[in-house]
RNA sequence: GGAGGAAUGGCCGAGUGGUUGAAGGCGGCGGUCUUGAAAACCGCAAGGCUCGAAAGGGUCUCGGGGGUUCGAAUCCCUCUUCCUCCGCCA
């Protein structure tokens, strides 16, 4: 959500730098929706200072013994007033959130214009290929063949787009849990969290996803209760409607948790393996800090994510999203894609933003800045990204550790946690 | 699931219908004193919206929502959360 007051006196300038991702018209839109509720608030407000000054005297008049029928009547009739435009009053108001809460955030000035991935600018790339002497097999192939993975199975049990997985591919999934949020906790400086992985409707409003992507989540039935699609949603809103004092800035929060996505939409996209799942795992980063210090945070928390895919030795490359391909509340967003030799194609696997104060002002979570000798709230900014996406750094595992005789190749950092070199051919750790 | 109790500003805590947006304490900030600090003393401090060039007004907010009343932190209804006791339970 943007600042009404800032939208109103940079009108013009947003108007711009929302070109590749504002529905048309919509600042039009707000412009008039906030010009027609002012002039009611103001209206109204009026209204109520009689009545409150009428109220008064009847109280004086009382005290002074005397009776105050007349004031009565004429505040009486000034309460049926206001009575009566409250109504449109709370009509303008809510139709002016309407309109504000499908206004995306503005983009950061360092990121590129353009209306889709096609103008994302690649940033750096990292780690060597690996070559094959023989035509690697895709994670669907391979995983099946050990019996790592089981597709079949899972839709029975649930349906397509889910995975079951078995022996030493279970065991890789949990190894990569405890490596990632080991790593964060202890080396980046997170705090690790377990957090509820269902949330209520004002939890997905705070950090974007209600009221306009609620086709993308699952809702338990006859409640108030949806499954999260990212752990961003309850790690962000740990402190939704709270003041933090300066001090406690910055909070850098790490969780495991599965993640519930519909899918809907995606039809025929990525339909093999587990790239596209209804439920995939993930370790999380959030950030919560001050805007001064946001977009230093967000190269440090991108940084924090690269890590482990270093750590692991897998290639991949580091891209900016140009304005129409970064998301509804972001305002900068790094995508970090990991090389596939079975697909042969980088994929996403972390996507890191800062959404500056968009998600704040939506969840209310403020500080206590202290400005010369003046203390006054503002709002954070918040950042988050994957650190990583559990799934596909399994699969990317898979494909690029594979060998010729089928085998795969547990990377360095993982042999501790599993306790094993490679994963054999019947699917078990050697 | 049943029966009671509670929710006030950064924190604690007064306040049961009329200049109470809210006493007092703690904490915070500024100052006096001091070589410096502490103590003591003095002073300053809520947020949203809105009008205004500004100075400064107005309005709403005492867990959320609704109601009664000329007027609600205070009375009524409802929801949420927390606490105590009983039941059930991993």
């Amino acid at each position: 959500m943007l600042d009404r007051g800032f939208l109103r006196r940079h009108f013009e300038e947003v108007k711009g730098r929302l070109a590749y991702r504002a529905p048309a018209g919509i600042l039009d839109e707000f412009a008039t929706a906030d010009a027609r509720r002012r002039a009611a608030v103001t209206e109204i407000q009026a209204l109520q200072q009689r009545r409150n000054a009428l109220s008064k005297r009847v109280g004086i008049a009382r005290r002074a013994g005397k009776d105050a029928l007349d004031i009565v009547k004429a505040s009486r009739e000034v309460h049926a007033e206001i009575r009566e435009r409250e109504a449109s009053v709370q009509a303008l108001d809510a139709a002016l959130e309407d309109v504000l809460s499908r206004i995306p955030n503005v983009p950061h000035e360092t990121v590129p214009a353009g209306r889709d991935a096609t103008a994302n600018v690649e940033i750096s790339r990292w780690g060597k290929r690996p070559e094959f002497p023989f035509a690697p097999k895709p994670h669907w192939e391979l995983g099946v063949e050990l019996g790592i993975v089981d597709f079949e199975r899972a839709a029975k049990i649930a349906g397509s787009r889910f995975a079951v997985y078995r022996n030493a591919g279970a065991k890789l999934e949990r190894a990569l849990m405890n490596f990632m949020l080991d790593v964060h906790t202890g080396e980046h400086g997170y705090a690790e969290i377990l957090p509820p992985f269902i949330g209520n409707s004002r939890t997905l409003y705070g950090t974007g996803q209600l009221p306009k992507f609620a086709h993308d989540l699952f809702k338990l039935e006859g409640t108030d209760y949806w499954l999260i699609p990212t752990a961003e949603v309850p790690l962000t809103n740990l402190y939704a409607e709270e003041t933090l004092a300066a001090a406690d800035l910055p909070v850098s929060l790490t969780a495991f948790t599965p993640c519930f996505r519909s899918e809907a939409g995606s039809y025929g996209r990525d339909v093999r393996g587990v790239i596209r799942q209804h439920q995939f795992q993930k370790v999380e980063l959030v950030k919560i800090v001050s805007p001064e210090s946001s977009y230093q945070q967000l190269e440090r928390l991108t940084a924090d994510a690269e890590e482990i895919l270093r750590r692991l030795g897998l290639p991949y490359r580091k891209v900016l999203l140009s304005s129409g391909d970064t998301g509804f509340s972001a305002a900068k967003t790094y995508d970090l894609e990991v090389w596939l030799p079975g697909l042969g194609e980088y994929k996403e696997i972390s996507s890191c933003s800062n959404f500056e104060e968009f998600q704040a002002r939506r969840a209310k979570i403020r500080f206590r800045r202290s400005i010369g000798r003046r203390v006054s709230p503002g709002y954070v900014h918040t950042l988050n990204g994957s650190g990583l996406a559990i799934g596909r750094t399994w699969l990317a595992i898979i494909e690029n550790y594979q060998q010729a005789d089928g085998t795969v190749v547990i990377p360095d950092a993982l042999r501790s946690y599993l306790g094993a070199e490679r994963i054999d051919a019947s699917g078990s750790l050697a």
